[in-house]
DNA sequence: CGTAAATATATACAGCGTAAATAGGAGTTG
DNA sequence: CAACTCCTATTTACGCTGTATATATTTACG
């Protein structure tokens, strides 16, 4: 029995994110959160203005965890880097990208905004003009969220691990009709593979094609 | 003044989309629902049975607005017809990709995954096996829940509609360091230009890249 | 008409974020 | 030491959420 150590909002960042991490968003709520670090709801607004900020903390956090690309490197290898080191970040607590496109966080720290701004810097370099640079960046970004937040639905899922057979069910039953004939087929291999690989290969054949067309 | 029309599913999953529409995902609430039927919150549950229902069958009515592109068009064609359609259909609703993101909807419908099997169907055309399927069939997807889900947070947005200034203002005072070099020059980029002609684009490169990898 | 079935309402419960008032403990000052 | 202040934690309360349950009302039918 440690005496309790004393509340602090890096304190609570931390089960916040352990929390989120193990109930989700929607499971994240201040009196369940406050009851993991021993206290009562509103104590944690003593150290917190709200729940925004909370999450708006946690992206933060997040954020900090994406490595900067070797400037050195050519830029598609710097694309590639920034945007998996992005994926993994991301992937590891899928609430941010979760909090980030409900709004529940708005961010405008200088590390939330760096990798973004390194990945600009790499699509000049690639002779981009703006709007180029725009897009490419908006099509790396899409990516790497939809990837995150689409490996949660039914639609695509990971490799054999979490409920392969009772989620696919509901699928399963209609794929007799001759209306979805290349689903069927599909079945096997929507919940074989690997997400991070998928989402590499994914990544670079946009690379590819962005070097094609210039 | 009207007689009062019968409660129906229909009625209520036509002024649920509409309530969406204009509240957002969080602001559609049986309560509120109820109210703008003129009736209240527990008289819905006789035609629905419960919120999850509601969204399902929004999902489901969006889905139906997709077309289905002709068949007789080459690969990338097809691709490029569905996944367009897709894009306008739920950009029309945002709340759609934002309900099946966040789990509140678990649409397994036929009409919901139709566009899946066109658009596999096309990638099958266009040679590659199955793990390449998922692959492609993955990046597309993510690129239009993506453009969609991000279009509404601060990190890229829409022509000059809505609050581009104060929106931006938050980003804009830290853009005098120099610790974002590319991001202050990109500012007037990323305000600029219309989202589903970037999201064409997109798919452009990603098709380019599709078939030069094979 | 009378009775049964369908539909609408009223009430209630547990949970949510958080505003406001209160209580407790540590530190400093007289 | 006593008194006062400041910071932190708790308590209570308000309006909101989805929906279970019970009741009331309206409609349909023999």
């Amino acid at each position: 029995m440690a005496p309790r150590q004393p509340l602090t909002r890096r304190r609570i960042l931390d089960a916040a994110l352990a929390l989120a991490g193990t109930e989700g968003l929607d499971g994240l709520s201040m009196r369940k959160l406050a009851k993991t670090l021993g206290v009562e709801a509103m104590a944690l607004y003593n150290h917190v203005t709200n729940k925004t900020d909370i999450l708006d903390g946690i992206v933060d956090r997040v954020f900090t965890d994406i490595d900067r690309a070797d400037p050195d490197l050519p830029w598609p290898d710097r694309v590639r880097a920034t945007a998996l080191s992005m994926y993994r970040a991301l992937r590891r607590h899928p609430v941010v990208p979760l909090a980030l496109v409900t709004d529940r966080a708005n961010p405008t720290s200088l590390r939330a905004l760096q990798p973004m701004d390194d990945l600009f810097g790499a699509f000049s370099e690639a002779g981009l003009n703006d709007d180029g640079v725009r897009q490419a960046f908006g099509a790396v970004q899409s990516l790497i969220y939809g990837s995150i937040l689409l490996s949660t639905t039914g639609f695509i899922h990971d490799a054999g691990q979490a409920i392969p057979r009772e989620q696919l069910a509901p699928y399963s039953h209609r794929l007799d009709s001759d209306k979805l004939p290349h689903f069927s087929r599909m079945l096997p291999a929507l919940s074989s593979g690997d997400a991070e690989s998928d989402f590499v290969r994914q990544l670079d054949v946009l690379i590819a094609g962005l070097s094609v067309l210039k």
